[in-house]
DNA sequence: TAAAAATACTCCATAGGTATTTTAT
DNA sequence: ATAAAATACCTATGGAGTATTTTTA
């Protein structure tokens, strides 16, 4: 059912020592003991992680994979218990997710200038993820572009920026000043549905080899921009809005005041969509 | 000793249903077995994580954070039980890591062309963290500025950009040409040791509110580049040299594919460097 | 007083131990 | 022949069950 993480930390002790005697007195257990937990983890997990012989033990490229997984997961069991704790013994945290491009930092510095005993996490999203890690407690506080499902959640406007097409130096219309809609009439354009990229920087990458064009917001072109590519301003798209979002029902203080120095520090800065 | 992932999972249905007979219906199990259990995991963690009365069943911060952390542990395990399971299944997997401002994505789509089968997955470095991913074994392949420790590792020049030193827009030496390195005598020069800055993006984000300058390789200034920054050329800077690099003991016919393809495309394509 | 969590106890699955056998070099 | 892993068999910890008590809204 479960891994067994008792059974994964025998594993990762033979893996490392690659000879059940020596991994056992390790691990302060009986030789027999080790062969048999191992044993019974390869049956659980349906696969042979050893090739033992009386003269060696060598990983199987499935044990070569569980020893690497293995190291993740004790890292993640270990930072969860000691966020646990921490929590437990009163400390705050605060994690703050942000789509690509936006900065949220000068209203990290700036919240840290007030709270200072509260630990800021940041999270950069994905462009698929917008709200999600909102509404799964991943985030308490997102800094997004609308439009997103804002069911649930507190959404402030803090600004608009205009939407830009990225292109390749080399494209045809590279080299125009401003552009409509309309110029973009049968040109490929890389969007959620075309292709499934994982980054912006992959996005950027397929645009600079030619494999399309695409429209983002300006922040997002800026922070990504690549010698290889150029953006113009779409004169007759809407504008993007960008929002500081927390859950609806949010009531922690740490939250609403980081949400209080936000609006006001986000609200100040000019737009990045000016600074051009 | 170990967290018990059972008794983590039969915290999650309750924190999901705030009802100890209702969360030991779904799971199975009987109402006492759920209330011992939940009361070890208290003792194991050694901290509170419901408060209950006859009526009502609610979560501590110390409960509502585990109950997060439990997402990640289930996601993480699931992951690696998943991958284990494939790579004994013969799915090949290669972890690349690069560098921030390296493009590898050319070497991954030329690799992809000649062996669709084997699954890449990309790992953007932190600056810190050179060549230890590859040690470890969280990576296969590595795309990589020197220098680096490279005992132990094969190292393969594939280019080599200049230094330029970053700026705000205001700052006094933001219109020159052209820089050497004595200009910035008296220059608070940002790096490893004045402040463990977690990424590049914030690195730039201290530049750009005036805590500092930072001298970094060309590609890095391109790839990050931002409205209120500029970058200039240091002409007696020596130049950075990047690399492709494995493990000198790997023999994986993958890796060393990879390798190949890699050498021929980052080769082939003209220096970021060049394309000022 | 009634719904719900906690306690008391019993049972059994399984981790762990010791003694011994098997196996490959 | 021997080092090392596997097997056999025993013990005991702790997970799960049923019956019952305690608690508080």
């Amino acid at each position: 059912m479960d891994l067994d993480l008792r059974k994964l930390r025998y594993f990762a002790a033979l893996a490392e020592h690659r000879h059940f005697g020596r991994a056992a007195e390790q691990l302060y257990i009986a030789q027999p003991v080790l062969s048999r937990q191992i044993r019974a983890l390869e049956q659980e997990l349906g696969c042979t992680l050893l090739l033992r012989t009386t003269r060696s033990v060598q990983l199987t490229p499935a044990g070569e994979s569980l020893r690497e997984e293995a190291r993740a997961v004790f890292a993640t069991v270990d930072a969860a218990v000691r966020r646990v704790n921490e929590v437990a013994r009163g400390v705050e945290r605060l994690v703050v997710a942000f789509a690509p491009g936006l900065h949220v930092s000068p209203a990290v510095r700036a919240f840290a200038a007030v709270r200072p005993e509260v630990g800021i996490e940041l999270f950069r999203l994905n462009w698929w993820e917008q709200d999600a890690p909102l509404r799964d407690g991943r985030a308490d506080l997102g800094y997004l572009r609308r439009p997103f499902d804002e069911t649930g959640l507190r959404a402030v406007p803090v600004g608009a920026e205009p939407r830009v097409v990225c292109l390749p130096t080399t494209h045809r219309l590279a080299g125009r000043r401003e552009l409509v809609l309309a110029d973009l009439d049968g040109e490929l354009v890389l969007d959620a549905q075309s292709r499934r990229t994982s980054s912006v920087e992959e996005k950027f990458e397929l645009i600079a080899v030619g494999h399309g064009i695409a429209m983002v917001p300006l922040s997002v072109a800026l922070s990504y921009s690549r010698p290889d590519l150029v953006h113009h301003t779409l004169a007759d798209a809407e504008p993007v809005e960008s929002c500081v979002v927390v859950a609806e029902d949010c009531s922690e203080p740490r939250v609403l005041d980081f949400l209080a120095v936000a609006l006001r520090t986000l609200g100040e800065v000019p737009d990045v969509g000016r600074g051009e």
